[in-house]
DNA sequence: TGCCCTATTGACAAAATGTACATATGTGTA
DNA sequence: TACACATATGTACATTTTGTCAATAGGGCA
């Protein structure tokens, strides 16, 4: 596996497509297109996810282990490769989620910390 | 400004460090040596920051007008740049703050979504 | 002197992300 | 027919971000 490892913080922008992705394949194996666009309406700014990146990420995945495809070749409309999640990927996706919880508190922390400190400074005038 | 926007989802390591720093400086005029220290001892592993990377982004964080630094010239020891938050520093952090507390929003709704699944799945067995 | 701690910086390598374009099928419509 | 549009995937290149390593410099201490 290469270097996606969890830089500063943790989270990392890309890791965080990667777990929402094994996310929806855990719940039921889809292709490209419908992953991008479900990603979408999930409150997330639709500008943050293009489909180049979503899919270069699934490719990326899938030399992982972490997913698997198959050519879906319908009567109609073009071909898809439909991704399914690998063990190892549902094994990733538990480790990122116990990850992603010590830093949100991490996080959480620090916004909280930040908003008191400017609390204190509006006193003073 | 260059081009160190929120990329998606907002978490980029590098505003998460940026914040940080200003978050320090507010509180008081501090050094790049010594802000690395105290960001270690802050519950984030020390394996995520590095000095060379914490003095690349002072010095572009002066550039782009967040802060401003001065040398203090000590009898005892290397001389240290000194820096302060700028107003436009401060106005930086509030917005990030508000940024932040959006996409915390977002991350624990998904890891709490993803948790749900895994207890969902794991009854089917 | 040699070693460690403080303190800052520069250069280069590697990784991650953004963007623009290319391709193909099928539907509706002017 | 020609055109626009939605679905669907992919490639190539540029840019941005991050990581790593080395260089410099003052001072304390054994």
């Amino acid at each position: 596996m290469k270097g996606r490892r969890c830089a500063k913080f943790g989270f990392k922008s890309g890791n965080v497509l990667v777990a929402t992705l094994l996310y929806l394949l855990l719940k039921n194996p889809s292709h490209g297109y419908s992953l991008v666009e479900e990603i979408k309406s999930l409150g997330i700014d639709p500008n943050f996810v293009s489909y180049s990146v979503a899919y270069r990420l699934l490719r990326d995945m899938e030399s992982d282990g972490l997913i698997t495809s198959e050519w879906e070749i319908e009567e109609s409309g073009p071909s898809r490769r439909i991704y399914s999640i690998t063990s190892e990927g549902v094994e990733f996706l538990k480790k990122w989620v116990k990850n992603a919880e010590n830093n949100l508190k991490i996080m959480e922390n620090l916004v909280s910390k930040i908003n008191e400190l400017f609390q204190q400074k509006n006193k003073k005038f």
